[in-house]
DNA sequence: GTCGACATGTAACCAGTTACATGATTAA
DNA sequence: TTAATCATGTAACTGGTTACATGTCGAC
């Protein structure tokens, strides 16, 4: 199995190397770590890659000198691999996100999928969906809330509390949202209400 | 190449064949079409396969018997063929709808992530690039509003103005964010800046 | 006469996931 | 003794993209 290097000049890689580079912003860190951290910080708004990925990007980007490997024994625990970000990694990883046109956003939101394809549903099924969702994002949003209040003075984590500040906007819009479309689905069913009682068919 | 098909029972297939039978819901179509519809629908707020994805998974889905296919031949215009929906195909996306707990939603704001990765960029990059982004959601926003305002009242199209409205809803957010976050970011740079004058070093 | 829309498809590739395998330590 | 945490890795697979190939028609 060869390791595909990353060209050293104009080194077009996927996100996920800039992810993990991009977390290794914060210190050196084994393979194992970098998933702890990725899941508790760029998962909520990018993702977090599978950890045996997680391991080829590692090895990828020594192979390509962006980052550097310390084998570490441990006694007590199973040896570990500490990996650190190096000078050219920390210009590629610049380069990459000052670069002119970034990625376009992308997302993923199956209740906008359902409720497009509403038509096919039970109204009753999707309205349950709807309010299950709200309860989840309530919650969501309240997490959001404590955690913002805790890091909003810390200036360590400046650019953290922005991102966490996006996502109480964002879930508060949603909660929104989903209030508002249930009123909508719900008065329209008052309206034609599309089959009458008893389980659907 | 042997087309592996769903299984008849339990039929667990990935959602992009759940998107593409929620497609033929609004009639037959040909798998050009159904990339079209797909770009200027669920693209917005799911994603939108591959032409070459789209042929093969119509090709999964009629071997599986959730939708026939009918080649019709045109004189002017190369041949089609034209896929719709059977009733199996019709219960099997209706099952995937209305499942209790749906697959979660994902998103990759790159957005965000430079953000979050914000110390490691040039502030003033951040700034330009938040900037074009408040710029670009603005356009999406008004684009948004118009389109609803056709919309809105067409019953026909309850279910579009739904996620119509959810789009107008995070545009919204998005910008009500990009403003906050820029503020701050300047009023930081103003109390210690981190470079004096000149490009970056 | 060239470009874009119409229309379908194959081949090569890569990104990313799941499942499997190993094995020690610590807490319940 | 069972499960969770620490720690790494391989193999098989699949989902999805890009590039290539083919050919017609209508508009400019």
């Amino acid at each position: 199995m060869t390791i595909r290097t990353y060209e050293t000049q104009a080194p077009v890689m996927p996100p996920t190397a800039y992810c993990v580079l991009g977390l290794l912003g914060s210190g050196p860190m084994s393979g194992y770590d970098l998933k702890q951290l990725a899941d508790q910080s760029i998962s909520h708004f990018y993702w977090s890659p599978a950890r045996s990925q997680i391991y080829s990007e590692l090895r990828r980007l020594a192979a390509s000198g962006m980052v550097t490997e310390e084998r570490i024994e441990q006694e007590t625990r199973p040896d570990k691999r500490v990996y650190e970000m190096t000078p050219r990694g920390r210009a590629a990883l610049k380069a990459w996100l000052e670069q002119d046109d970034p990625e376009p956003d992308t997302s993923k939101n199956s209740t906008l999928l359902r409720v497009f394809f509403g038509r096919e549903m039970d109204p009753q099924a999707l309205i349950r969906m709807l309010r299950a969702k709200l309860e989840e994002v309530r919650l969501v949003h309240r997490r959001l809330a404590d955690i913002h209040a805790t890091v909003q003075h810390d200036d360590q984590r400046f650019y953290s509390a922005l991102t966490i500040r996006a996502g109480l906007l964002h879930t508060a819009a949603n909660m929104a949202w989903a209030e508002e479309a249930l009123q909508k689905i719900e008065e329209r069913e008052r309206l034609h209400p599309s089959s009458a009682g008893g389980p659907a068919q």
